[in-house]
DNA sequence: CTCTCAATGGATAAACGTATCCATTGAAAG
DNA sequence: CTTTCAATGGATACGTTTATCCATTGAGAG
């Protein structure tokens, strides 16, 4: 559904943001997240990449969380690893989908992409530091 | 999001329960969804094991949609494919989380979830072979 | 029985996501 | 400048999904 990549880059963006200013190292944020260190840096270079975090080499190096990428919101990190997701992707490979020629799914799947797009897409990177409830609307 | 062998299944149950009782060949089932068709006769194979087709070879050989096929949800196939969605699956790999230990994404997750099984879970595969609306609830 | 047809199953490979290894680069401390 | 440290980038490997090829199997037609 999610894949790794995203999984690993929310969760180190969460240790960040738990500790705002703090550089915090690779090797620390492999065993917090608990991805493989050289994978992550991998991943962090490509957060680094889109200006959510700034990485600094050598003695007292690691990565922040900048001001831009506690802005970001969750969607917009899964969709940095997954891929955008397409508005008019069709479960049955109609094409198209939509409009005057819905396919029988296509009610169906659009309410399942706008929850997503409503729930992750309204929840900040900044709040996944704060302890709980956090982003959309309505109850658990 | 959706794997290309659950979209192929979708779309070959959808042709099949357009054209009830009349056997379709993987050749024609291929053109149909727009898969390989060697790749998806294995897919097909796959849905005779689970009951869901009944397969013929030799002369005037093919697919039928079972009964039972046609009752099984959407989210059923999807899930003989993908896997088994994970109630307790945590964005940002915590466990547990949820109870008394959400996490920040925990509810959001949980909506997209629900409205997932909700959706695709309410729509049967006899349905795919009516025109439009099928399944769950509310507007599309 | 023989011929033809279509599914079946096994082997193989391409593409991608994930993971590991390591030499290089850049930066701060001494 | 030298040492130490941590990110960087390239090469390589592994697993899964997707795809292709083809010989075999089973079934109906003649």
């Amino acid at each position: 559904m999610i894949s790794r990549s995203a999984k690993y880059a929310l969760s180190a963006l969460r240790w960040l943001a738990l500790h705002p200013g703090e550089r915090q190292q690779a090797r620390v944020l492999a065993v917090a997240t608990g991805a493989p260190r050289d994978y992550l840096a991998k991943v962090m270079k490509r957060l680094e990449r889109e200006g959510c975090v700034e990485g600094r080499k050598g003695w007292g190096g690691g990565f922040v969380l900048t001001a831009r990428g506690g802005r970001r919101s969750v969607l917009e990190i899964v969709e940095l690893f997954d891929g955008r997701m397409d508005p008019r992707e069709c479960l049955l490979g109609l094409k198209p989908c939509g409009g005057t020629t819905p396919c029988p799914l296509h009610g169906s799947w659009s309410r399942v992409r706008a929850t997503m797009i409503g729930s992750l897409g309204s929840t900040r990177v900044a709040a996944l530091g704060e302890p709980a409830r956090a982003g959309g609307r309505r109850r658990s």
